[in-house]
RNA sequence: GGAGAAAUGGCAGAGCGGUCGAAUGCGGCAGUCUUGAAAACUGUUGAGGGUCACACCUCCGGGGGUUCGAAUCCCUCUUUCUCCGCCA
């Protein structure tokens, strides 16, 4: 959520970025305005109110101690008369502060200056690509037609025990997820990432914070016994770390990575495009996170392409990166480069990370602070990216990795998985 | 799941319904002393709103209530601890 000193102070620039994302704020940005005007003019009613409340009460006080009951008496009536005005006052301030809310929750992030303009993926940038696409036999085939004829994804199995979407891994294939979680946990911590293990419920608090809540709860597996909510990404529960918490300068930077599966109801995805791995209820991710200085957090997003680009390098997957346009960016970040990984026999690219940055956007729902240099709060930055979502990847290193002879493993993970190829 | 106890500032820990945003100790920061450090001493040290700056207002787990006035009394929820039960 956009601060209000920010949109005061910007007012014109916020509104020609938020052009960038093919929104016309400006009616919104002004609503909030005023929205604030009232609400500051509401607060100073109250307060004064509030403020001759308290001497009164002083003041009857005193008297009764002094033995003037009549006095004070009648003073009393006056409080009773200021009563109805606070209450008045405070009803008007919360409902002007509630609508405030509501529409700052409504405004998405403003775009960095370089987000491109666009409407839809078509528009993305490609900014980089590497690796090269192996030609396939004319046999080649499409992933779910590998994980039956190796017997190490079973689809069918996974729609009985739960529904579409839930796949059940077996054999090779279950330990191929294994070794890959293994693999990218580990190339996380040695670029200085601490592993944390994270719940995978959590509750409205952590919804709100990241941002999930109130808007996009129809994504989210609502546990409603309990009010609890499944995970869509690792992100939620390793951001509300910071929930509510105020740094010491010097404990910037913070990098956090964890492994956790993550559910989403997808409603409304349906077709060629969602087969076999390429969209799932439940999926594993390993995710990076970072909590930065406002003034290097893009040096830090920078870092984390980087970090992405080496495992992906490593893999010898064929590659490409791509910066997001305005119609495309998400709604919390400022600016993202999404991964994808091209799937040969399906000859289309997958996502298969996206990294952002998100400047004080969460951290302000998060109230997420610290201590600058002046000894003032100030919000600090968050940051994240999968590193990496494993489905994608595997079915990338499935397709195009596959020979006549089996799928061969590729040579960084042979020593998770203890085999070299899935025949 | 049952019974009991508790929740106060970074931590520990006081707090007869008014003078409490809150004693005290520790920690943090600044200074004095010291070649430097430690010790000692002095000062300072929660968050948000508001203001040019003050004033002023709100916050003692969350929500509600009683009262002219609530950290203090009542209700409720949540969490933690102890005991019992169940259990990977």
């Amino acid at each position: 959520m956009l601060q209000v000193p920010f949109i005061r102070e910007n007012k014109d620039n916020v509104i020609k970025q938020l052009a960038v994302r093919n929104i016309d704020a400006t009616k919104m940005i002004e609503d909030v305005i005023s929205l604030d005007e009232e609400r500051k003019q509401t607060q100073t009613l109250l307060d004064n109110a509030l403020a001759e409340s308290n001497t009164l009460s002083k003041e009857i006080g005193n008297l009764y101690k002094s033995g003037k009951a009549d006095e004070a008496n009648a003073l009393k009536e006056k409080t009773t008369e200021l009563k109805e005005t606070t209450k008045t006052l405070n009803d008007k301030l919360s409902q002007t502060v509630d609508a405030l809310n509501e529409l700052l929750y409504k405004i998405p992030n403003v775009p960095h200056s370089s987000v491109p303009k666009g409407s839809t993926e078509d528009d993305n940038e490609v900014v980089f690509s590497e690796g090269t696409i192996p030609t396939l036999d004319k046999n080649a085939l499409p992933h779910w037609e590998l994980a039956k004829k190796y017997d190490i994804i079973d689809f069918e199995l996974g729609n009985k025990i739960t529904g579409a979407g839930f796949p059940v891994y077996k054999g090779k294939g279950a330990r191929l997820q294994r070794a890959l979680i293994a693999y990218f946990l580990d190339k996380n911590t040695e670029a200085g990432y601490t592993e944390y293990q994270l719940p995978l419920l959590v509750n409205e608090a952590s919804g709100f914070g990241t941002g999930q809540l109130p808007d996009k709860e129809g994504q989210m597996y609502h546990v409603t016994e309990d009010n609890l909510y499944l995970i869509p990404t690792s992100e939620v529960p390793g951001t509300n770390i910071f929930r509510d918490v105020i740094l010491e300068e010097s404990q910037l930077p913070i990098g956090i990575t964890g492994y956790t599966p993550c559910f989403r109801r997808e409603a409304g995805s349906y077709g060629a495009h969602v087969r076999g791995l390429n969209r799932l209820h439940q999926f594993d991710k390993v995710e990076i996170l970072r909590v930065e200085h406002p003034n290097r957090s893009y040096e830090a997003l920078d870092e984390m392409v980087e970090h992405v680009k080496t495992i992906l390098k490593e893999l010898k997957l064929p590659y490409r990166i791509l910066r997001l346009c305005g119609g495309d960016v998400g709604f919390t970040s400022a600016l993202t480069f999404d991964f994808e990984v091209f799937s040969t026999a399906q000859e289309r690219w997958l996502e298969i990370s996206s990294v952002s940055n998100f400047e004080t956007f969460q951290a302000n729902r998060l109230k997420l602070r610290f201590k600058n240099s002046e000894g003032k709060n100030e919000l600090a930055h968050t940051l994240n990216g999968s590193s990496l979502a494993l489905p994608r990847v595997l079915a990338g290193i499935l397709e195009n990795y596959q020979t006549k002879d089996g799928i061969e493993i590729p040579e960084v993970l042979i020593p998770y998985t203890g085999f070299k190829i899935i025949d």
